[in-house]
RNA sequence: GCGCCCAUAGCUCAACCGGAUAGAGCAACGCCCUUCUAAGGCGUAGGUUGUAGGUUCGAAUCCUACUGGGCGCACCA
């Protein structure tokens, strides 16, 4: 409709211009937009404001004039001119509820695929370390990740997801070494533990498990393990310097292929874990991709082939630097220390490039707000590889904190208490979770009360939209003890009858979701969704209310039932997007 | 010190990328259940959009400075 208004208005530009009444030469863009007020009819154009000054008229002089040209529609009842020189559609409540229609005809299909393309975009996201759990963190990533991915591809976009596993560097050794050291004690062994290494209790378990599949295979004496270990920070020590010694240590006294075992099981144990967690979460990937696999496939020596080609690396005091100086940051940036070791960053370069040879035309990158640093880096890489920096998107998530009523939940590690997605899925549920994490926008730091996300009531949003679908699934069933059947084709073809208030705000609201679809989608931002959501669901209510369904009057029954049946389909669409489900009955 | 993000009703948040009288929910107050789920609805009240300038027909939105909050500034991951 807004096209078809769009198009109405091109046409009356044309008869303008051809009248001489605009130059030639001007090109406005035109803008319909949805008005806010019911006063101001369905749309409305600023057009005559825009144009006022090149074609040298007053704004609602030419307003008339615009408007006395527009061809003849049959989807309007009016046109009006309002304040300074707005132009005021009014549309007919025919073609309005055509959507209707439309939606019980297409189901879950209905307003996607209109931002079509052929671009291919990635979304990369959550990828945190495989050294732990998932973190109540990392639950906001996760979902706004998801349900823009969801919601790219419900528009209409080529999408993949995908998971970018940190399975190589210290963290990792000290993972592996961690679980060694457990599997020692458990052995009887009486390590003290070290104050930098993992303590969570999944080490113990992991540990057991290669206890069990291994016996005491890489039992070593505390001698051996100890000797000349520098000490750890409570004995007055460094506790990275002794970590890393009890790392190289585990790697000597165990050969390649015994610390493997253990690395392997930690790894193996816990991305299993953040994959049942995330699947829990509703959350899924085309592909989880190893770090570890562009040191070994030769990608991080590729794209530093790359960037020396172009210039852009400099040797200084025995590290190799990528000049990123060079695109606006702040400093330049090692990517191989004078030991030989190829740094983090390095790494990163390699996997955007790879990203690309693999045909992404775009790759949209999901962070917390901690890492807003590295964008321009990322971007200075970027350009250093030979592609447009356009092509690389980064979307930071702002942290959430967590409430209980007025209570703050500490998120420190340390306190033990209440830390992983998990134990937050499993407090408020998946539902509640993924749509708090998306109803605000993501730039925003967000309040997430727990005892809101449990409330059954509509003080929770969550349930409160829920509850409007599980109600038209109610009159269904209501429907079936008077022995009525829902007549689709009858209430399609009384579609006139649904005149009053409650019936018109709910049609059209019903008519904006592709828009609100689409405009989520393309800028990233589900939580225009999530707000649409409730106020559909707030007009179901007001209607609901209002109306009654089940009445003697077939005809105006079947409509109504149609309506509510349409609205039962964008509820369920739209939350489905969101990954929330839709139940029939609360 | 430098940089990035944010600031809207008492609280939690919107506002269709510059449009008309800045909107919802919660909290407060007043109503509506022998009627399809009251897990709901209706109404009232609530604002100098952090401050000060600027840009123009028009600013919460764009620019500048300031104030306050979050985060970052590794040869860590």
């Amino acid at each position: 409709m807004k096209q078809h208004i769009a198009d109405l208005i091109s046409a009356a530009l044309n008869t303008l211009s051809e009248n001489g009444i605009i130059g030639a030469d001007v090109q406005p863009s035109i803008m319909v937009e949805n008005t806010r007020d019911k006063s101001h009819g369905d749309f409305a154009t600023n057009i005559a404001l825009a144009l006022a000054k090149p074609a040298r008229r007053n704004p609602r002089e030419l307003a008339q004039l615009i408007i006395d040209a527009l061809p003849v529609s049959a989807n309007l009842e009016k046109t009006e001119i309002a304040g300074p020189g707005f132009i005021n559609f009014f549309v007919t409540q025919a073609s309005t509820a055509a959507v209707i229609g439309q939606i019980i005809e297409q189901k879950e299909q209905f307003g996607r695929g209109l931002a079509s393309s052929a671009e291919r975009t990635q979304v990369e996201f959550v990828s945190a370390n495989p050294t732990g759990p998932l973190h109540v963190g990392h639950g906001r990533g996760a979902a706004y990740g998801a349900s823009v991915a969801d919601l790219l591809e419900a528009a209409g976009v080529p999408v993949e997801r995908e998971y970018y596993v940190n399975d190589a560097g210290r963290q990792m050794n000290i993972l592996a070494t961690s679980v060694w050291l457990r599997y020692l004690e458990q052995l009887g062994v009486a390590i003290t533990f070290p104050s930098n290494a993992y303590k969570g209790h999944y080490i113990q378990d992991i540990a057991t498990s290669v206890s069990n599949a291994h016996a005491d295979t890489f039992k070593r004496t505390l001698d051996e393990v100890m000797l000349d270990i520098p000490a750890d920070e409570p004995q007055g020590g460094d506790k990275d310097a002794h970590i890393d010694a009890l790392t190289e240590r585990a790697q000597a006294l165990l050969t390649e292929e015994g610390y493997a075992v253990f690395f392997n099981a930690a790894l193996d144990s816990i991305l299993s874990d953040i994959r049942d967690d995330l699947s829990s979460f509703g959350v899924s990937y085309q592909k989880w991709f190893s770090e570890l696999s562009l040191t070994t496939d030769g990608d991080v020596e590729s794209a530093l082939n790359t960037l020396e080609e172009n210039g852009y690396l400099f040797e200084e005091e025995g590290n190799l630097w990528f000049r990123s100086t060079a695109f606006g940051d702040d400093k330049d940036r090692v990517v191989r220390r004078a030991n030989g070791l190829t740094t983090y960053f390095a790494s990163d370069i390699a996997y955007l490039k790879n990203k690309f040879e693999r045909g992404f035309d775009k790759v949209l990158y999901i962070w917390g707000a901690d890492h807003h640093g590295y964008i321009a880096r990322m971007k200075a890489a970027c350009q250093a590889l030979g592609y447009d920096p356009e092509r690389l998107l980064v979307r930071l998530v702002q942290f959430a904190i967590l409430y209980r009523g007025e209570e703050r939940i500490q998120m420190s590690t340390r306190s033990g208490s209440f830390v992983t997605l998990r134990e937050l899925r499993d407090e408020v549920g998946k539902d509640a979770c993924r749509f708090f994490y998306v109803s605000r926008k993501a730039d925003q730091h967000m309040d997430f009360d727990l005892e809101l996300a449990k409330t059954q009531s509509k003080d929770n949003p969550i349930y409160y939209i829920q509850y409007a679908h599980a109600r038209v699934c109610s009159v269904h069933r209501k429907l079936a003890e008077h022995d009525w059947t829902w007549n689709q084709d009858a209430g399609l073809s009384h579609l006139n009858r649904l005149d009053t208030e409650y019936e018109k705000d709910l049609i059209t609201r019903l008519s904006k979701y592709p828009e609100v679809l689409t405009h989520a989608a393309v800028n990233y931002e589900p939580h225009l969704l999530a707000n649409y959501l409730k106020e559909l669901a707030n007009d179901f209510h007001s209607y609901y209310n209002a109306n009654k369904m089940l009445i003697d009057d077939s005809d105006l029954r079947n409509a109504r039932i149609t309506l509510s049946e349409a609205t039962r389909q964008i509820l369920n669409n739209g939350l489905s997007l969101l990954g929330v489900d839709s139940p029939e009955q609360m």
